[in-house]
DNA sequence: AGCCTTGTCCGATAATATCGCACGACTTGG
DNA sequence: CCAAGTCGTGCGATATTATCGGACAAGGCT
């Protein structure tokens, strides 16, 4: 670790929305630093546009930053980034992993990886758009929305039966959006297609905000007695895709 | 100039939209240092998080960019960042100054400096919201607007005659917009009110888009012979504004 | 007007970034 | 399937260079 760096780290991380305005002096003494070395550092970062100063002399964060920061996000393909991680998750279970987001009030598939097992889930027959309210991915997107967007998309698709375990009562969603939201995953035992289970978890960015969920999905005989490893390995999985999307705490 | 960080600098302008993801010996070789010192400097730069490694040892931008980023997009102020330079351009040549932006299709003005000189425009009768075909600063707004937008304004607004030398022909108004667009200043020639003549210029942010408008208010008597020369002094400011914003080039 | 603090500049010293080299882990090509 | 090539990383010696105290001009404040 480089020293220069470091203290650049220390420099930048005093900037934030509540003190967004520094002086030489101010920053020296409060990192302890000599004034001059702290202006070196100060006057080089505003050189290279990571800070700008005011015309009275202060620093500020520079426009830079925000150049980088957009060419992160423009060049940070969310399929890209979960590919690794469903493949691992896929191949660590043998199962089927899938990769979605909600569009237009519909669960959109944007990515799927096959399971390895003899006996597997297999989903040919499925559109790549399906209704939320009976998939566990749907339920987490659902849960991310405010509740109002829930009952529109929810009214405006009708609560379709597809299984005889599918949720067809709007109150009885709310509960089951509402328990979702609490714990931060969800099920789907048999309430698409029979003998199909899933767990699904939520994929958030740098804003904290679920752009995605992820999920696996397990022959019913199976998932039973696997059930709470499979919610943890998704949830591990789920949390190392936000990770990588920014998302932090 | 210290020269880890002109180094640090050299290193962040090589990522952008095209190539996002560098590794140690490309950026070596690129810049003309030592392997390990470059590695030095990635990996201490990975460390405060203004880079990333990728799970196959490259490099990509880090997030904190986008956090700083945001901390300074979320701190600066419009009226803040502009309030300077209007003053000193109103102290320039000792007349009125003014900032203002598009706010549901109504011209808005966040500040105003008034002139010094003995006969000078007042504005006091002047609502807070005025109509934008007839000022200099409401022309440069709709400027930045598509046609589309500029079309429903303008229907939605009617074309209100304020002065005998008010634009109220919809042909006439675009072809004044278009002249707008095409040389990046406006004049109100006595339009909203007799014996008031104005300049206006576009303030752009870093994203170069049009987020404000600044103009100077002369009495029509007085802006016939320096009406080059504020015309002038008005870009510049603008371009001082935007530049304090962001906007570069 | 006078004092205090600000950001900036300069020169000597000592800290430290730099470099070459070597190592292990992959990928590539024969 | 092995070998030659790449990759990112760790280490130790050298010399570059970041650091520091002091001095300076410019504003801000009482």
């Amino acid at each position: 670790m480089l020293g220069t760096i470091k203290k650049t780290g220390e420099i930048l991380q005093l900037f934030d929305r509540d003190s967004p305005e520094w002086g030489v002096s101010e920053v020296a003494d409060l990192l302890g630093y000599a004034k001059s070395s702290t202006h070196d550092l100060m006057s080089s970062l505003a050189e290279i546009g990571l800070l700008q100063q005011t015309d009275k002399g202060r620093y500020r964060l520079g426009w830079k930053l925000v150049d980088l920061g957009q060419a992160l996000v423009a060049t940070t393909e969310l399929r890209a980034v979960a590919r690794p991680v469903l493949e691992e998750l896929a191949a660590g279970y043998r199962e089927s992993t899938q990769l979605a987001l909600m569009d237009a009030g519909m669960v959109l598939y944007l990515d799927r990886i096959s399971g390895t097992q003899p006996i597997r889930v297999v989903m040919t027959d499925m559109g790549p758009r399906v209704h939320p309210h009976c998939t566990a991915l749907g339920k987490i997107l659902l849960s991310a929305q405010p509740w109002s967007q829930i009952e529109e998309i929810v009214t405006r698709n009708e609560l379709i039966r597809m299984t005889e375990n599918s949720i067809t009562d709007l109150e009885q969603l709310k509960i089951e959006v509402a328990r979702v939201r609490e714990e931060g995953f969800a099920y789907d035992q048999e309430e698409m297609m029979t003998d199909l289970c899933c767990v699904a978890a939520p994929v958030r960015d740098y804003t904290s905000r679920v752009v995605a969920a992820i999920s696996v999905s397990v022959p019913a005989y199976r998932f039973q007695r696997s059930r709470n490893e499979l919610r943890r390995a998704t949830l591990e999985a789920a949390g190392q895709i936000s990770r990588r999307l920014g998302y932090y705490r």
